[in-house]
DNA sequence: GAGATTTGACCCAG
DNA sequence: CTGGGTCAAATCTC
């Protein structure tokens, strides 16, 4: 597991290194900026590879806290079983625990992500001051989309919010996909877009709303592909998004429901534009210094 | 009327 | 048995 770790570290910095160069490189010649996208997506793709084997190897690796912890699935907050309940008779539908492939933990200000969710219910939590909701992928069913995430307000910190991301986009609805996308472009695209990437939708927190008109379909697309086609494979890159039905229209209750975000926030409106530029594809590879900087220091 | 939210009940895992 | 995750009917909003 030393000798993974020692590959996630080296090629992190390396990566890291890179896209500082092409940032810089960008302002100049964007040309040049090719090869060092390459490199970076080279160096990521290694590196999750190796964290990957690390994490496999190694069962019981868990900081108390930083701003944002990420599990393997295999280990993440999951309870699971053998899960033979099937056999207890079609009760209701085989309710089952969702097995994550991917679980993120984060701290957020705002509930705001980006992605359209849709809330599937609210509990109260022991221990906790606040009640936990519970939000799926809008477009779960026509998608088959599996990311769902979990809301709890902090109870120290009542401005903040613990979001828990659980399994990865698989829609290809622009507004929901952007994010993922973002990780997604880093290792599925670097990995030849291969299957089982659980990679991890790190919905940027903080990210400021990014429209541009620049077109890089590029960028895009490969983000896009990069998401695990399903059903209905090479459609129009569909726009899902009725106008008027919901993404607007939550937006229009995110803004009338002040109570508690989550009920505002169930789905939420989206931030990205159909197209993002390359500049801004760099300021998301920024939210992903957070992850090297939180492998470095560990 | 379609789609989203609320909320109590159901079910599973520890 | 209990806590937590999910379902689904009822309700709400546009």
């Amino acid at each position: 597991m030393e000798a993974p770790l020692a590959q996630v570290t080296d090629d992190l910095i390396k990566g890291r290194e890179l896209a500082t160069q092409l940032q810089g490189l960008l302002r100049d010649s964007p040309e040049a900026g090719g090869l060092i996208v390459d490199q970076i997506l080279h160096a990521f793709s290694r590196a999750i590879h190796a964290a990957r084997a690390a994490a496999a190897a190694s069962t019981s690796e868990r900081s108390s806290d930083v701003r944002s912890e990420v599990t393997d699935g295999a280990s993440g907050g999951a309870k699971r079983k053998s899960a033979s309940a099937a056999g207890g008779g079609n009760r209701r539908a085989c309710r089952r625990r969702t097995q994550q492939s991917s679980v993120v933990t984060k701290s957020m200000e705002s509930l705001d992500d980006g992605q359209a969710w849709r809330k599937y219910g609210q509990k109260e939590i022991h221990n906790s001051k606040h009640s936990r909701a519970y939000f799926r992928c809008t477009h779960k069913y026509d998608q088959q989309c599996a990311a769902q995430r979990q809301v709890q307000r902090c109870d120290d910190d009542e401005g903040m919010f613990r979001v828990t991301y659980i399994g990865v986009h698989a829609c290809r609805d622009p507004a929901a996909a952007v994010a993922p996308h973002l990780l997604h472009h880093l290792s599925g695209a670097a990995q030849g877009l291969h299957a089982g990437c659980h990679l991890i939708s790190f919905a940027p927190g903080s990210v400021a709303t990014a429209t541009h008109g620049t077109t890089t379909s590029t960028a895009m697309g490969s983000g896009l592909q990069g998401i695990k086609p399903e059903s209905g494979d090479q459609e129009e890159v569909l726009s899902s998004r009725t106008p008027g039905s919901s993404a607007l229209h939550s937006a229009a209750a995110a803004a009338t429901a002040p109570t508690w975000p989550d009920q505002g926030d169930v789905t939420s409106t989206r931030q990205y534009g159909g197209t993002v530029s390359f500049g801004e594809y760099l300021d998301d590879y920024a939210s992903l210094g957070d992850l090297v900087s939180y492998v470095l220091d560990h």
